[in-house]
DNA sequence: GCCGCGACTTGACAGCGTTAGGTTAACGTT
DNA sequence: AACGTTAACCTAACGCTGTCAAGTCGCGGC
């Protein structure tokens, strides 16, 4: 009776969707620590379940399935990622946005190597596949379509060789050289067969390098 | 009684290890078809035995386990590439190798896609863990060896920018470059996020890059 | 002619992701 | 104040997986 008006009384339903959204975060959170932990293949619902003493089946009130789970937290490191690059955004020399954002694209990658990993790693699309979610070329939430934007400025005020034309075909290019080096010292960091040497140290040779490849020799 | 001699009979032990190499052959043919159909992860113990008219655990008789097999899959590709790469070695000039080499790589990957996810894109090595199967730096065996060497032939000859001394360093560079494309490509092909461009042309083009950014530039 | 060995099968185990159906507590309505 | 509805959660189970202990069976060697 204190303030019901013509509304819902506020402690009805809207506290019980504040519940629920809880309980839907306790699982995200407790799957994210475990997939880092673990690894996504080696954690199951059950021990997702068991951590926040819920039967798994409980999960399934929150998510379609594993997969749903996993492309939450694909879904919010995407922003996250889109947000630490957008701030490079400001940077006016589009040569000096791209070796920033290279850096803190590695930086990103070797501190979420679990959540690198299923977004970039595995061969089923861990994007939203609800195209509403993610907005294409909106920097803000994609940053392949920022970098790609990023490509097309140093494209049109003539920065690149000429054999480089294609926005997305030199946005790759540039993507790939890094996501090499990360994704091979995520899946091979402990594997003797190869002598490592310090990934961040070869990230910052391979951006200048790229750089240095790819750019108009006479405005070096 | 045609010609025993003082050994086995011809027909006895020879034979019945010949059969068994022959299940054995078997066995990894179809799990090869069946992984690169429908991927690892997806291909069961029981639809290997079934493609060839035998019982699960029969294959436990030949390999320790699903791992064991994948392995030696594995193995076999990793000679395969490796014998690609070794007629490379002949020529001469340590970057003109690189380059070759480099889409020698390449087309092995984009060839072999199944296994090239399984060599260099999953955390677990499935390299072999006998030591003594692939020898480190026999170029016959080792890729990655091989890749090394040439690196450190270059260095030698004072191919490289001054920045580059390590032949590790700058070997993992080059090949991760070319890693991140392929690897992409594989996992991302079917992604409608991307713009793909033809991946070979841009393999192309990345290795041009690579051996621009880090050549001495006085004998461009 | 018997023995042993080894390739192969039978039948099962524990664990996985997932689901149909039941329980229970809190809600809006009367 | 008692009702029926809703939804969060649980119980029990399904079909599937990789794997193994124990058995079958036929061939080679003495």
């Amino acid at each position: 009776m204190s303030a019901p008006s013509h509304t819902q009384p506020p402690g009805s339903a809207a506290r019980r969707e504040r519940q629920k959204e809880a309980t839907r975060s306790r699982i995200l959170d407790a799957a994210r620590e475990l997939f880092v932990a673990n690894g996504v293949e080696a954690t199951t619902m059950r021990a997702i379940a068991a951590r926040i003493d819920y039967t798994p089946t409980a999960i399934y009130h929150h998510f379609r399935d594993k997969e749903a789970l996993i492309e939450e937290l694909c879904y919010v490191d995407f922003r996250a990622l889109a947000t630490a690059l957008i701030r490079i955004g400001e940077i006016a020399d589009p040569l000096e946005r791209i070796r920033r954002m290279g850096m803190a694209y590695a930086d990103f990658g070797f501190d979420n190597k679990s959540q690198y990993q299923f977004m970039f790693m595995t061969q089923t699309s861990h994007m939203p596949k609800d195209p509403a979610r993610v907005e294409k070329n909106n920097p803000e939430q994609d940053a392949y379509g920022f970098l790609v934007l990023t490509v097309e400025e140093g494209l049109k005020k003539g920065l690149f060789r000429p054999e480089f034309q294609d926005e997305h075909q030199l946005a790759q290019l540039l993507w790939s050289g890094l996501h090499g080096l990360i994704s091979l010292y995520i899946a091979k960091a402990d594997d003797p067969w190869i002598t490592w040497r310090d990934p961040r140290t070869t990230v910052r040779l391979a951006i200048d390098v790229m750089i240095r490849g790819t750019r108009r020799q006479d405005l070096a």
